[in-house]
DNA sequence: AATGGTTCCTGGACGC
DNA sequence: TGCGTCCAGGAACCAT
């Protein structure tokens, strides 16, 4: 499940093989793949097609390439879903099982996007003033304009971990569901979610108003660690020729405390830990360092 | 207005 | 062995 490292992973190989490209040619072989575009896929087909890509940006688990030509300068936007990837891939390389677009490059070779659940998808869309900008006065950075809701993530400059901490204080719904709600903190998901409650000793159905704002503070730390080991790992463990991705980065073998530990010792104090399903989501956490507290939701 | 529930999708795991 | 059923999850969308 591609969370933040995973996104900033696959951000890395696209600044490697799709940046300074131009796009020859588009084949969408999935409509589904062509979400939230209006137009569809045929006119992100003739759209995207002739455009120069000039940088790989990435907030939270969005990606987007920067593109230009002579009539617009739109942002090729694009999110993994559950089982998305972006592969570079020689010209004549057999079609992978699933793939959804083809998009030829100049040099040759074909940038693809391959989702087996078909959650993700592309997108072109307009540049706005990023509203998280540093000042407030527009700015310099600038997002696509349908995820100018998406909040910085915790490696952002613009990110301010104290203040995300008191908006989360102000909340009436659980740490879980605050930590995951992308307007607030964008990047984690339930994988890593789970991980950071373990590590800050948080249950997540604790209510963020019963919760200290010092403990919430340490919860987005957790996360930010969390995702920061990760990103060491991911971003070495790839065949540079793959702008790769699914997840598989390694750490998830030898490094996650809680996610699908259910019955397994608690790393902390060797407790069971125990599975609840949470949000219509799995959640694992160790019954004794991590207390739900009174406040059930 | 803010919060919570529903929905999209496919294939691997599992039970009988 | 084969078939049916459940489950995984991000986030837009809709209901309250």
């Amino acid at each position: 499940m591609p969370e933040l490292p995973e996104v900033e992973t696959v951000r890395l190989g696209l600044a490697d093989h799709a940046v300074h490209r131009r796009v020859t040619a588009v084949e969408v072989l999935h409509p589904r793949a062509v979400r939230r575009h209006p137009g569809g896929a045929t006119d992100l087909e003739s759209r995207l097609r002739g455009k120069a890509i000039e940088a790989a940006r990435r907030r939270g688990k969005y990606l987007w390439l920067d593109t230009a030509d002579a009539s617009d300068d739109a942002a090729l936007v694009v999110h993994l879903g559950m089982s998305g990837q972006m592969l570079i891939s020689d010209a004549g390389a057999p079609d992978q099982k699933h793939l959804r677009i083809r998009a030829t490059l100049d040099d040759g070779r074909e940038l693809r996007f391959v989702d087996q659940r078909t959650f993700g998808g592309w997108h072109l869309d307009d540049h706005v003033a990023d509203p998280y900008a540093a000042g407030g006065d527009g700015g310099e950075l600038k997002v696509p304009e349908s995820i100018a809701h998406i909040a910085p993530d915790p490696f952002e400059s613009v990110f301010n971990r104290d203040a995300v901490a008191k908006r989360m204080r102000l909340r009436h719904n659980e740490v879980k569901r605050a930590i995951l709600d992308q307007s607030l903190i964008s990047g984690v998901g339930n994988i890593y979610a789970d991980e950071a409650l373990w590590r800050a000793k948080l249950h997540g159905a604790r209510l963020t108003d019963g919760v200290p704002v010092k403990r919430l503070r340490e919860l987005i730390d957790a996360a930010t660690e969390v995702m920061a080991e990760a990103l060491a790992v991911g971003g070495t463990s790839f065949d540079s020729l793959y702008v790769n991705v699914n997840g598989n980065s390694g750490y998830f073998e030898r490094s996650l405390n809680a996610y699908g530990r259910e019955g397994l010792p608690c790393r902390r104090c060797e407790t069971p830990m125990v599975r609840e399903s949470f949000m219509n989501r799995s959640s694992f956490s160790c019954p004794k360092c991590q207390r739900p507290g009174r406040k059930l939701a």
